[in-house]
DNA sequence: TCAAGATTGATGCAGCTGCATTTAGTGGGG
DNA sequence: CCCCACTAAATGCAGCTGCATCAATCTTGA
């Protein structure tokens, strides 16, 4: 007798959620001891630096995020508070504008790739040989493909990160 | 020359955060549709409900769910505000309590499972075989186990939720 | 027996999130 | 040309989280 979800499935459901969080947690925890500021920060000047001209609207940003609009809205302001990105006109469209990342955001981002990728390596790369590592993906994205497809990108941005 | 966190350590990452945050996304929203409460009510109706007679001590709790102590202080409290558990003296310890579910809560932690049972399956079962459920599970146990033990009954507990 | 330290739980504060709404500007059909 | 629907971005509000701290009680050891 089959139940509806599976115990296989159920079980795995569990482990995603805890061993996400549990993992998020450390790394995050990592760089907030490291002095640096939280990991979405990253992510967003990790965007902007890969930007052509080191410059997004507001939202493309979102959509390479996958964030809301109003979370973007606020992140940008507190990248900009700190000097990290800058605000610029959109000539094109008035509604908008430009963010554009600042060296003090460029560097911020490499320093932040320093403690980053240590802490990737230290609670996921030592724990999970190469080949298991490109298991767990194909397996991962086999849940997340029905509704995305923009993860190929980002893969390859933070591992080019630098 | 291999970098400090591989390629495939780091796409394995990036997917975990990832297809994590889409799928929990996902499965809140369904609950939230369906006017439930939040996940973590679900999990602490779940944990007093299988405790020996229907109650714990919050630090108890707090162990089952590993959340922090003020967290869970005040996930009790919004349980306690809608009836769904009430707290009891508890004489052997007056710094502590007891946090006892009531039928209300369980009856909530049922008609829950129906709502989460069918989304777990939607953005998890049906996309993955037993097997491959399996599979992931292991792969995601070697990552949470270096600082933690007590994942296994808690995926025994759900899987017999209901 | 009693003071020092540990443990249980609550809470004030700041920051972040989600939701709904607002403001401003664009663009297309009549 | 103008009105209306749509898009871009910001913001007020409520709720939640983390952090630090507090008060009450328990335990230990001299």
């Amino acid at each position: 007798m089959k139940r509806k979800p599976s115990t296989e499935a159920t079980a795995a459901w569990i482990r995603l959620m805890r061993v996400q969080s549990r993992v998020l947690d450390a790394v995050e925890h990592e760089l907030k001891k490291a002095g640096f500021p939280p990991l979405a920060w990253y992510d967003a000047l990790l965007e902007l630096s890969r930007a052509p001209s080191g410059e997004l609207r507001p939202v493309e940003l979102e959509k390479q995020m996958l964030l809301p609009q109003y979370s973007t809205s606020r992140l940008i302001d507190r990248l900009v508070d700190e000097g990290l990105a800058a605000r610029r006109e959109c000539k094109a469209d008035k509604r908008g504008q430009f963010v554009e990342i600042t060296d003090a955001g460029r560097e911020l981002q490499k320093k932040m790739w320093q403690a980053y990728s240590a802490a990737i390596e230290k609670h996921v790369g030592c724990k999970l040989s190469d080949a298991d590592a490109v298991k767990l993906c194909s397996l991962l994205d086999r849940l997340g493909c029905s509704c995305n497809e923009a993860q190929p990108i980002a893969v390859r941005d933070v591992a080019s990160a630098r």
